[in-house]
DNA sequence: ACGCAATATCTGCAATGTCAATAGTTGTCA
DNA sequence: TGACAACTATTGACATTGCAGATATTGCGT
Protein backbone atom coordinates (compact mmCIF):
# COMPACT_ATOMS: atom_id res chain seq x y z
CA UNK A 1 0.00 0.00 0.00
CA UNK A 2 2.07 2.72 -1.25
CA UNK A 3 -1.17 5.26 0.29
CA UNK A 4 0.50 8.40 -1.71
CA UNK A 5 -1.48 11.85 -1.21
CA UNK A 6 -4.51 11.68 -2.84
CA UNK A 7 -6.18 14.87 -3.10
CA UNK A 8 -10.59 15.46 -2.96
CA UNK A 9 -10.33 15.83 -6.59
CA UNK A 10 -8.53 13.00 -7.14
CA UNK A 11 -11.24 10.96 -4.67
CA UNK A 12 -14.05 12.44 -6.01
CA UNK A 13 -13.30 11.39 -9.73
CA UNK A 14 -12.45 8.29 -9.26
CA UNK A 15 -16.20 7.83 -6.82
CA UNK A 16 -17.72 9.21 -10.02
CA UNK A 17 -16.33 7.00 -12.18
CA UNK A 18 -16.93 3.86 -10.30
CA UNK A 19 -20.83 4.70 -9.42
CA UNK A 20 -20.73 5.19 -12.70
CA UNK A 21 -19.77 1.83 -14.10
CA UNK A 22 -21.77 0.47 -11.22
CA UNK A 23 -24.91 1.86 -11.74
CA UNK A 24 -24.52 1.49 -15.70
CA UNK A 25 -23.74 -2.48 -15.00
CA UNK A 26 -27.01 -2.96 -12.56
CA UNK A 27 -28.93 -0.97 -14.98
CA UNK A 28 -28.13 -3.51 -17.84
CA UNK A 29 -28.66 -6.54 -15.42
CA UNK A 30 -32.16 -5.62 -14.27
CA UNK A 31 -33.44 -4.69 -17.87
CA UNK A 32 -32.32 -8.18 -19.24
CA UNK A 33 -33.90 -9.60 -16.07
CA UNK A 34 -37.23 -8.08 -15.77
CA UNK A 35 -37.06 -5.22 -18.18
CA UNK A 36 -37.47 -1.99 -15.58
CA UNK A 37 -34.62 0.10 -15.13
CA UNK A 38 -33.26 0.98 -12.04
CA UNK A 39 -35.25 4.42 -11.90
CA UNK A 40 -38.02 2.56 -11.96
CA UNK A 41 -37.00 -0.14 -9.44
CA UNK A 42 -36.48 2.79 -7.25
CA UNK A 43 -39.73 4.29 -7.64
CA UNK A 44 -41.07 1.67 -6.58
CA UNK A 45 -38.96 0.59 -3.43
CA UNK A 46 -39.66 4.09 -2.09
CA UNK A 47 -43.77 3.51 -2.72
CA UNK A 48 -42.97 -0.31 -1.07
CA UNK A 49 -41.46 1.85 2.00
CA UNK A 50 -44.12 4.08 2.45
CA UNK A 51 -47.15 3.87 4.90
CA UNK A 52 -49.71 2.14 2.82
CA UNK A 53 -47.69 1.94 -0.15
CA UNK A 54 -48.41 5.17 -1.57
CA UNK A 55 -47.11 8.83 -1.56
CA UNK A 56 -47.90 12.17 -2.98
CA UNK A 57 -46.16 13.13 -6.44
CA UNK A 58 -44.31 15.79 -4.58
CA UNK A 59 -42.49 13.52 -1.91
CA UNK A 60 -41.56 10.99 -4.87
CA UNK A 61 -40.38 13.85 -6.98
CA UNK A 62 -38.12 14.56 -4.32
CA UNK A 63 -36.97 11.22 -3.38
CA UNK A 64 -36.19 10.74 -6.61
CA UNK A 65 -34.01 13.43 -7.49
CA UNK A 66 -36.17 14.86 -10.45
CA UNK A 67 -38.30 17.59 -11.36
CA UNK A 68 -41.96 17.74 -10.77
CA UNK A 69 -42.78 17.13 -14.45
CA UNK A 70 -40.13 14.59 -14.60
CA UNK A 71 -41.53 12.81 -12.22
CA UNK A 72 -45.42 12.97 -13.93
CA UNK A 73 -44.12 11.87 -16.57
CA UNK A 74 -42.08 8.75 -15.23
CA UNK A 75 -45.28 7.93 -13.35
CA UNK A 76 -47.33 8.06 -16.82
CA UNK A 77 -44.87 5.80 -17.80
CA UNK A 78 -45.09 3.36 -15.11
CA UNK A 79 -48.89 3.50 -14.69
CA UNK A 80 -49.64 2.75 -18.15
CA UNK A 81 -47.24 -0.35 -17.46
CA UNK A 82 -49.52 -1.37 -14.44
CA UNK A 83 -47.04 -1.66 -11.99
CA UNK A 84 -48.50 1.68 -9.85
CA UNK A 85 -51.93 3.85 -9.94
CA UNK A 86 -52.75 7.42 -9.31
CA UNK A 87 -55.53 8.44 -6.85
CA UNK A 88 -57.09 11.73 -5.85
CA UNK A 89 -56.16 12.98 -2.62
CA UNK A 90 -59.15 13.36 -0.75
CA UNK A 91 -57.28 15.72 1.78
CA UNK A 92 -55.61 18.24 -0.72
CA UNK A 93 -57.81 18.05 -3.89
CA UNK A 94 -54.76 19.57 -6.02
CA UNK A 95 -52.78 16.67 -5.36
CA UNK A 96 -52.47 12.74 -6.69
CA UNK A 97 -50.89 9.90 -4.79
CA UNK A 98 -49.12 7.41 -7.11
CA UNK A 99 -49.93 3.62 -5.42
CA UNK A 100 -47.67 0.19 -5.45
CA UNK A 101 -50.24 -1.68 -7.25
CA UNK A 102 -50.37 -5.92 -6.63
CA UNK A 103 -48.30 -6.34 -9.82
CA UNK A 104 -45.71 -3.87 -8.66
CA UNK A 105 -45.14 -5.52 -5.59
CA UNK A 106 -44.85 -8.55 -7.64
CA UNK A 107 -42.06 -6.48 -9.66
CA UNK A 108 -40.34 -5.11 -7.48
CA UNK A 109 -40.18 -8.41 -5.38
CA UNK A 110 -38.67 -10.09 -8.10
CA UNK A 111 -36.61 -7.10 -9.20
CA UNK A 112 -35.29 -7.03 -5.91
CA UNK A 113 -33.94 -10.52 -4.92
CA UNK A 114 -31.82 -10.09 -8.22
CA UNK A 115 -30.55 -6.86 -7.94
CA UNK A 116 -29.61 -7.65 -4.33
CA UNK A 117 -27.40 -10.84 -5.92
CA UNK A 118 -26.20 -8.17 -8.71
CA UNK A 119 -24.88 -5.97 -5.86
CA UNK A 120 -23.42 -8.98 -3.92
CA UNK A 121 -21.49 -9.79 -7.35
CA UNK A 122 -20.36 -6.20 -8.57
CA UNK A 123 -20.17 -4.65 -5.50
CA UNK A 124 -20.60 -6.32 -1.98
CA UNK A 125 -17.67 -8.97 -3.08
CA UNK A 126 -14.97 -6.16 -3.21
CA UNK A 127 -14.67 -5.43 0.05
CA UNK A 128 -14.39 -6.49 3.18
CA UNK A 129 -17.31 -5.68 6.07
CA UNK A 130 -14.95 -3.06 7.50
CA UNK A 131 -14.74 -1.72 4.25
CA UNK A 132 -18.20 -1.61 3.67
CA UNK A 133 -18.81 -0.13 7.09
CA UNK A 134 -16.74 2.99 6.51
CA UNK A 135 -18.00 3.66 2.85
CA UNK A 136 -21.60 3.49 4.58
CA UNK A 137 -20.07 5.85 6.95
CA UNK A 138 -18.83 8.64 4.79
CA UNK A 139 -21.23 8.62 2.23
CA UNK A 140 -23.71 9.30 5.19
CA UNK A 141 -21.01 12.26 5.57
CA UNK A 142 -21.60 13.52 2.40
CA UNK A 143 -25.35 13.03 2.14
CA UNK A 144 -26.89 16.82 1.26
CA UNK A 145 -29.69 17.25 3.20
CA UNK A 146 -30.44 14.18 6.35
CA UNK B 1 -20.80 5.34 16.70
CA UNK B 2 -23.41 2.30 16.81
CA UNK B 3 -22.33 1.10 13.81
CA UNK B 4 -24.67 -2.17 13.04
CA UNK B 5 -24.31 -4.30 10.77
CA UNK B 6 -24.15 -2.70 7.27
CA UNK B 7 -25.63 -5.12 4.72
CA UNK B 8 -23.90 -4.17 0.59
CA UNK B 9 -27.38 -3.38 -0.53
CA UNK B 10 -27.61 -0.67 2.22
CA UNK B 11 -24.08 0.99 1.54
CA UNK B 12 -24.78 0.57 -2.16
CA UNK B 13 -27.78 2.90 -1.84
CA UNK B 14 -26.43 5.16 0.46
CA UNK B 15 -23.45 5.77 -1.73
CA UNK B 16 -25.77 6.04 -4.76
CA UNK B 17 -27.97 8.86 -3.30
CA UNK B 18 -24.68 10.52 -1.92
CA UNK B 19 -23.28 10.43 -5.33
CA UNK B 20 -26.02 11.46 -7.22
CA UNK B 21 -26.71 14.64 -4.84
CA UNK B 22 -23.32 15.62 -5.37
CA UNK B 23 -23.01 15.68 -8.83
CA UNK B 24 -26.18 17.90 -9.20
CA UNK B 25 -24.86 19.93 -6.87
CA UNK B 26 -21.69 20.73 -8.87
CA UNK B 27 -23.18 20.84 -12.38
CA UNK B 28 -25.47 23.61 -11.00
CA UNK B 29 -23.02 25.40 -9.43
CA UNK B 30 -20.91 25.03 -12.70
CA UNK B 31 -23.39 26.35 -14.77
CA UNK B 32 -24.09 28.94 -12.55
CA UNK B 33 -20.28 30.08 -12.69
CA UNK B 34 -19.07 29.61 -16.00
CA UNK B 35 -22.12 28.07 -18.05
CA UNK B 36 -21.21 24.87 -18.93
CA UNK B 37 -22.27 21.77 -17.43
CA UNK B 38 -19.99 18.35 -15.78
CA UNK B 39 -20.08 16.45 -19.43
CA UNK B 40 -18.67 19.21 -21.09
CA UNK B 41 -16.23 19.76 -18.46
CA UNK B 42 -15.22 16.01 -18.91
CA UNK B 43 -14.91 16.29 -22.03
CA UNK B 44 -12.45 19.58 -22.14
CA UNK B 45 -10.55 17.58 -19.44
CA UNK B 46 -10.15 14.61 -21.33
CA UNK B 47 -8.92 16.71 -24.20
CA UNK B 48 -6.67 18.76 -21.95
CA UNK B 49 -4.60 15.51 -20.77
CA UNK B 50 -4.27 14.24 -23.92
CA UNK B 51 -0.96 14.25 -26.08
CA UNK B 52 -1.44 17.74 -28.24
CA UNK B 53 -4.59 18.41 -26.45
CA UNK B 54 -6.40 15.91 -29.10
CA UNK B 55 -8.56 12.65 -29.06
CA UNK B 56 -10.23 10.58 -31.42
CA UNK B 57 -14.02 10.42 -31.53
CA UNK B 58 -13.23 6.85 -30.49
CA UNK B 59 -11.22 7.50 -27.45
CA UNK B 60 -13.28 10.47 -26.35
CA UNK B 61 -16.42 8.41 -26.13
CA UNK B 62 -14.84 5.71 -24.41
CA UNK B 63 -13.35 8.04 -21.75
CA UNK B 64 -15.93 9.89 -21.06
CA UNK B 65 -18.10 9.22 -17.74
CA UNK B 66 -21.45 10.00 -18.34
CA UNK B 67 -22.02 9.02 -22.00
CA UNK B 68 -20.80 6.73 -23.92
CA UNK B 69 -22.93 7.47 -26.90
CA UNK B 70 -24.18 10.73 -28.61
CA UNK B 71 -20.56 11.83 -28.42
CA UNK B 72 -21.05 13.09 -32.32
CA UNK B 73 -23.81 15.14 -31.27
CA UNK B 74 -21.95 16.35 -27.96
CA UNK B 75 -18.84 17.05 -29.63
CA UNK B 76 -20.99 19.26 -32.62
CA UNK B 77 -22.52 21.38 -29.58
CA UNK B 78 -19.45 21.72 -27.65
CA UNK B 79 -17.71 22.53 -30.89
CA UNK B 80 -20.23 25.28 -31.82
CA UNK B 81 -19.62 26.98 -28.81
CA UNK B 82 -15.77 27.21 -29.60
CA UNK B 83 -14.54 24.87 -26.88
CA UNK B 84 -13.20 22.82 -29.16
CA UNK B 85 -12.85 22.08 -32.90
CA UNK B 86 -12.63 19.22 -35.23
CA UNK B 87 -9.90 17.97 -37.82
CA UNK B 88 -9.77 15.05 -40.34
CA UNK B 89 -7.44 12.30 -38.86
CA UNK B 90 -3.82 12.69 -41.21
CA UNK B 91 -3.67 8.51 -41.39
CA UNK B 92 -6.84 7.36 -41.54
CA UNK B 93 -9.51 9.22 -43.31
CA UNK B 94 -12.63 7.61 -41.53
CA UNK B 95 -11.84 9.06 -38.09
CA UNK B 96 -11.67 12.84 -36.93
CA UNK B 97 -10.04 14.67 -33.88
CA UNK B 98 -11.56 16.90 -31.49
CA UNK B 99 -9.13 19.37 -30.71
CA UNK B 100 -9.15 21.90 -27.54
CA UNK B 101 -8.89 25.57 -28.77
CA UNK B 102 -7.63 28.28 -27.15
CA UNK B 103 -10.75 29.16 -25.35
CA UNK B 104 -11.70 25.63 -24.98
CA UNK B 105 -8.51 25.72 -21.96
CA UNK B 106 -8.95 29.24 -21.24
CA UNK B 107 -13.00 27.81 -19.83
CA UNK B 108 -11.31 24.88 -18.71
CA UNK B 109 -8.86 26.82 -16.70
CA UNK B 110 -11.83 28.70 -14.94
CA UNK B 111 -14.39 26.04 -15.01
CA UNK B 112 -11.54 23.64 -12.88
CA UNK B 113 -10.42 26.57 -10.54
CA UNK B 114 -14.10 26.75 -9.29
CA UNK B 115 -14.74 23.19 -9.16
CA UNK B 116 -12.10 22.32 -7.32
CA UNK B 117 -13.20 24.61 -4.66
CA UNK B 118 -16.70 23.34 -5.01
CA UNK B 119 -15.13 19.87 -4.68
CA UNK B 120 -13.10 20.93 -1.42
CA UNK B 121 -16.43 22.31 -0.26
CA UNK B 122 -18.80 19.63 -0.58
CA UNK B 123 -16.65 16.58 -0.44
CA UNK B 124 -13.25 16.92 0.82
CA UNK B 125 -14.35 19.01 3.79
CA UNK B 126 -16.83 16.64 5.05
CA UNK B 127 -13.79 14.20 5.22
CA UNK B 128 -10.41 13.45 7.00
CA UNK B 129 -7.55 12.40 4.93
CA UNK B 130 -7.76 9.62 6.27
CA UNK B 131 -11.59 9.21 5.19
CA UNK B 132 -10.49 10.52 1.52
CA UNK B 133 -7.52 7.74 1.02
CA UNK B 134 -9.36 5.17 2.18
CA UNK B 135 -12.57 5.94 -0.23
CA UNK B 136 -9.82 6.46 -3.07
CA UNK B 137 -8.82 3.02 -2.20
CA UNK B 138 -12.27 1.38 -1.81
CA UNK B 139 -13.78 2.99 -5.74
CA UNK B 140 -10.14 1.86 -7.32
CA UNK B 141 -10.93 -1.74 -6.13
CA UNK B 142 -15.15 -1.02 -7.66
CA UNK B 143 -13.57 0.50 -10.63
CA UNK B 144 -15.50 -2.08 -14.11
CA UNK B 145 -12.18 -2.39 -15.87
CA UNK B 146 -8.75 -1.29 -14.70
C1' DA C 1 -5.86 -6.64 -57.41
C1' DC C 2 -10.52 -8.18 -55.56
C1' DG C 3 -13.99 -9.22 -52.41
C1' DC C 4 -15.60 -8.72 -47.94
C1' DA C 5 -15.58 -8.30 -43.00
C1' DA C 6 -14.19 -4.91 -39.63
C1' DT C 7 -13.74 -0.12 -38.22
C1' DA C 8 -14.94 5.03 -37.40
C1' DT C 9 -18.26 8.22 -37.52
C1' DC C 10 -22.63 10.19 -38.50
C1' DT C 11 -27.92 10.43 -38.94
C1' DG C 12 -33.07 9.17 -38.14
C1' DC C 13 -36.18 8.07 -34.80
C1' DA C 14 -37.96 7.12 -30.38
C1' DA C 15 -37.51 7.70 -25.42
C1' DT C 16 -36.69 10.65 -21.57
C1' DG C 17 -35.80 14.85 -19.08
C1' DT C 18 -36.04 20.10 -18.23
C1' DC C 19 -38.10 24.76 -18.31
C1' DA C 20 -41.93 27.80 -18.74
C1' DA C 21 -46.68 28.32 -18.82
C1' DT C 22 -51.35 26.58 -17.42
C1' DA C 23 -55.35 24.91 -14.59
C1' DG C 24 -57.31 24.00 -10.47
C1' DT C 25 -57.23 24.38 -5.25
C1' DT C 26 -56.05 26.24 -0.84
C1' DG C 27 -55.08 29.63 2.63
C1' DT C 28 -54.47 34.21 4.35
C1' DC C 29 -55.49 38.73 5.51
C1' DA C 30 -57.93 43.05 5.25
C1' DT D 1 -66.32 37.36 2.34
C1' DG D 2 -63.40 38.32 -1.38
C1' DA D 3 -59.11 39.25 -3.60
C1' DC D 4 -54.79 37.45 -4.22
C1' DA D 5 -50.56 34.98 -3.37
C1' DA D 6 -48.91 30.27 -2.83
C1' DC D 7 -49.07 25.49 -3.86
C1' DT D 8 -49.84 20.81 -6.65
C1' DA D 9 -49.72 18.60 -10.69
C1' DT D 10 -49.87 18.52 -15.59
C1' DT D 11 -48.87 19.91 -20.38
C1' DG D 12 -46.32 21.97 -24.48
C1' DA D 13 -42.04 23.23 -26.50
C1' DC D 14 -37.48 22.00 -26.75
C1' DA D 15 -32.79 19.66 -25.66
C1' DT D 16 -30.28 15.54 -24.97
C1' DT D 17 -29.29 10.60 -25.22
C1' DG D 18 -29.52 5.67 -26.96
C1' DC D 19 -30.14 2.34 -30.56
C1' DA D 20 -30.22 0.83 -35.17
C1' DG D 21 -28.97 1.58 -39.64
C1' DA D 22 -26.28 4.20 -43.24
C1' DT D 23 -21.85 5.81 -45.22
C1' DA D 24 -17.12 5.89 -46.01
C1' DT D 25 -12.57 3.79 -45.29
C1' DT D 26 -9.32 0.26 -44.10
C1' DG D 27 -7.01 -4.03 -44.33
C1' DC D 28 -6.98 -9.02 -44.44
C1' DG D 29 -7.04 -13.26 -47.16
C1' DT D 30 -6.67 -15.25 -51.45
Amino acid sequence: MAARKITAAQAWERTLRAVSGLLGEFDKEMQDDTGITVIWYDVLLNLRHAPDMRLRMQSLSDSLVLTRSGATRLIDRIEKAGLVRREAAAEDRRGYYAILTEQGQKVLAKTQKNHTAGIAKHFGKHLSADERQTLHSIMSKLLPAD
